[in-house]
DNA sequence: TAGTGGTCTAGACCACGGC
DNA sequence: CCGTGGTCTAGACCACTAC
């Protein structure tokens, strides 16, 4: 009967209640990091089942303004993305971090060699007699908040070249020390969910939304060295580029004939 | 009782369940846009109750594998992502799309002349004295399906200037094609939820993942002419960028000092 | 021990689609 | 009309956190 409170449209009661809730965080009543009303004290308040609450709160939680803690309650979510550039690939990661304030680790998962899938072998252009590959998959951190899980195919040659320096530093880093000169870089952005597997890996609720960084990047010859993909967090990272006339490779700004 | 026979392991049983699921789609038992069982067929299938069954498929839909059509059932998502280069960027959107086989068409929401934000303000070097500025906002559909809501920001001159023409079609051809030349776009990329409006223009559920592409273009003498905001579908759009070594404004791959 | 959120149940009513 | 998913209820038990 209270429903004309919340809102006297036809909208659902979660939605009501979750919408409502949504303004009071955008206005201020509910500071980043504070903690909301727990489930009991907003059946009281919005004189509704348990069920329809919790419904509320998962609405919030798919908007990505909460979080819930088992045991503590539901706080709204502290919002502090940090910016990756894709201009400056991950050879410099760590000078982007550190001048945006936060300190940045890497985790290895592993690094071994493996056969390559047949999309990795059209990607890096391997013969089909090709039958190794170096496969790195490690977490990154920011401020030891994992942001990312990134997985890497090497070469083989390169892989086995500089093995040591690989397993315990970045690989841009690491090939460019060495000479190896990337030229070119493809990348595709978009957007997928996380699966139960990477939301463990990166601390995330099942089906969060993961920005993934598909690449292959080539050297002065054309020639595909390494390629991968990246997957972050949507909540922490973001990506930046700057394009100007004529600036690119692909031509950008000119129509294709 | 049935709980081992889905997983042996301490998963929550609505994990188990979708999990299941989520490996026969995976496994091509349930094909794209084929139907899965209903939820009384689940029910009895698995042994739970339709709360848990519910659950099982929200966690499908919120990994983005599923959709949900009331009084017909649930469907596994058809899979098909345009691509969208940032390197070609707005002006070549239409051929953009017609290259990838889809149609592409606008509905204009809105174009009048409002009060800047401080930000907007800000992002186009706006002084404090000036008032007014157009603002336009439209939804792109690609075949027929919204995929992505824009709000753009046009200087005052230029919106008056070419207020007609800009109206009925795309802001950059419009302005490319009466001499006035973009040289640079700065652009964040990132990954938010849709609020229960977007939800509604885009015809998405609430929560799911949008991309946001965040622009600021200038002419040549660097002033900023317009900037705004894409959002787009993530289930439908993905950005491609390719970089190359020197060839951007802003020095990619160098180290800044 | 008290309070929190996480899981799960059985059952009711409604709204939409198709027959 | 029936079957579908959408909403909502009351109530139970469990696991985690803090005191």
């Amino acid at each position: 009967m209270e429903q004309n409170v919340l809102d006297p449209s036809k909208l659902p009661l979660h939605l009501a209640i979750s919408e409502k809730l949504r303004e009071q965080i955008f206005g201020g009543e509910y500071s980043p990091g504070e903690q909301l009303p727990s489930e009991h004290q907003l059946m009281l308040q919005f004189d509704v089942s348990r069920i329809t609450v919790r419904r509320a709160i998962a609405n919030l939680v798919n908007q990505g303004l909460v979080v819930c803690h088992r045991g503590k309650g539901v706080f709204v979510k502290e919002q502090n993305k940090v910016t990756r550039s894709l201009s400056n690939p991950l050879v410099f990661f760590d000078e982007d971090m550190t001048r945006q304030g936060v300190t940045s680790s890497i985790k290895s998962l592993c690094f071994e060699v493996t056969e390559p899938s047949p999309r990795v072998r059209q990607k890096l252009k391997l013969s089909s007699d090709t039958h190794h590959i170096y496969c790195q998959k490690k977490i990154i951190l920011t401020d030891d908040i994992p942001v990312a899980l990134d997985i890497t195919y090497i070469r083989f040659d390169l892989g086995e070249t500089f093995a040591d320096e690989l397993q315990s530093s970045l690989i841009y880093p690491t090939l460019d020390s060495n000479g190896v000169s990337v030229e070119r870089v493809e990348t595709i952005l978009e957007c997928t969910h996380a699966t139960h597997e990477v939301s463990e890996h990166l601390d995330i609720a099942l089906g969060a939304p993961l920005l993934v960084n598909r690449y292959v990047a080539y050297t002065t010859a054309s020639q595909p060295i390494i390629c991968g993909e990246t997957l972050s967090r949507a909540d922490r990272l973001c990506y930046s580029v700057v394009l100007t006339k004529n600036g690119n490779g692909s031509s950008p700004f000119a129509p294709k004939s």
